[in-house]
DNA sequence: CGGCGAGTTGAGAGCAATCAAACCTAGTGG
DNA sequence: CCACTAGGTTTGATTGCTCTCAACTCGCCG
């Protein structure tokens, strides 16, 4: 089921990583060869880290989507976060603790994975890492945040608006889309067990989404037909995804 | 508005926090000296940092009941998450960027506040307390998590539920419950924001937990006549909360 | 006494869930 | 080449949880 492999054409990975932007050549390399050290491809629908595991290492999406997500006792599901390719699962590289939720892939992934002491250690010799890394995770947090305030608040029009907005925004910041229209694998009930709705409600929502000219999904694949009108109706603020790299310097609110 | 003093009976207030517990002395008390540099005394419902600001410090709740909260731009609310005695609110001492959401006090509250570089100081003077600072942030991460669960898969009553036993393991947890009963000041318009529910709903709600026989709530005063029930009900899971001490060692999943 | 915040109650409306079935497409195997 | 299957999407009918709007109670305080 897992191959493991070295890409000589993926070089650079970290080119990719808008957090990385700017670190030097030299540092790029030695990032990319610990990425490199161990890479793993893994099906669609494939678990990655379960809930209960105590993971010796952090998970680099170099492709592909992956999830978070949580169960309830009774199998309610609610996924918690969607990984692309940049994107860094789980970067608790110092606190070793039990998983309270699990990790799985949506299409096949590839990812690298790099031992925690490893990537402690990187982090320690070049400073521009490890703030890239903290970097990282406070952007995961504050999406966690914005989740929690998506669901308890908008309605379920508002919710999917939301989270096109977002993963399109992220994508684009990744370098991952063509003009108007990204990949966009999530299926229907997937989109469901994002927002906290049922798949039925997502299909009829939509579809009233696609009347009123605002996307096109199919095949896999998004076009936003109005961003900025969808923005408006999702009330989506961007400024939580701290996508401007001199945000340090200047701030919009 | 506010008032600045030093409290000299709070000497080792470090005590009360579960996540400091393997310090030594001599370290506690450097923490106890950081920790009274700059007390401050902020009335109920008062703003402590909002949306957009750049605050050069962090805070450590010393008494009552603070909450972190986001607006969207046509007023909704959502109450993001609860601080009470001995949580750090926004632990991210390395990143300077602008707050995505504000903070505001329930109750009157008593907080230190810790400038960004002390701390950051500390915690590598002391290792111990780079680790604490990390854990806090790691827990509150796993509740951020846990609250999109609860709102996205939850009905009402489990919701409210699982707030119930969240806040009440987390009291226990810091030495601030009398038996099954607790100090609760949210009023149910709180509750509701929280919850992602209307606060007539959460009132029918409780009412309901009442006549089950499960809580009770008057004058501010929680009391759990059945807990076991109560986290049954909830699907509550205190995993998360990652209150056991040893959890490092061993695991119940 | 008046006003205010918080909690309670009632009636009605609506958003989203549930249940069920049909459709569509791509991949499989005979 | 075509049934057959499975996963995903679509549609219809119905139910119900939660919201909305509104009024009323209670305790507290100036």
């Amino acid at each position: 089921m897992t191959a493991y492999c070295s890409f000589g054409n993926r070089s650079h990975l970290s080119l990719h990583l808008p957090a990385f932007a700017n670190l030097t050549e030299a540092d790029r390399e030695i990032l990319d060869t610990v990425l490199n050290r161990r890479v793993r491809v893994l099906p669609p629908r494939h678990d990655i880290i379960r809930e209960g595991d105590r993971p010796g290492h952090v998970c680099f999406i170099l492709d592909g989507w992956a999830q978070r997500y949580k169960q309830l006792a009774d199998g309610r599901r609610q996924i918690l976060s969607f990984f692309v390719a940049g994107d860094l699962c789980d970067a608790n590289v110092f606190i070793p603790c039990a998983m309270d939720h699990s990790l799985s892939t949506i299409t096949q992934v590839q990812l690298a994975e790099v031992a925690k002491p490893d990537l402690r250690e990187l982090a320690e010799a070049i400073p521009r890492v490890g703030e890239a890394l903290r970097r990282t995770e406070q952007v995961a947090i504050a999406i966690q945040r914005e989740w929690t305030t998506s669901i308890g608040q908008r309605t379920a029009y508002e919710r999917i608006a939301h989270l096109f907005c977002e993963m399109f925004m992220r994508l684009r910041d990744g370098g991952a889309t063509q003009g108007d229209t990204c990949d966009f694998p999530l299926t229907q009930s997937d989109i469901a067990d994002a927002t906290g709705l049922t798949q039925v409600h997502v299909n009829r929502t939509i579809q009233e989404m696609r009347r009123d000219g605002l996307i096109e999904l199919r095949n896999r694949q998004l076009t936003m037909h109005d961003l900025d009108r969808l923005m408006a109706v999702a009330l989506f603020n961007p400024h939580y995804l701290h996508l401007d790299p001199a945000e340090s310097q200047h701030q919009p609110v």
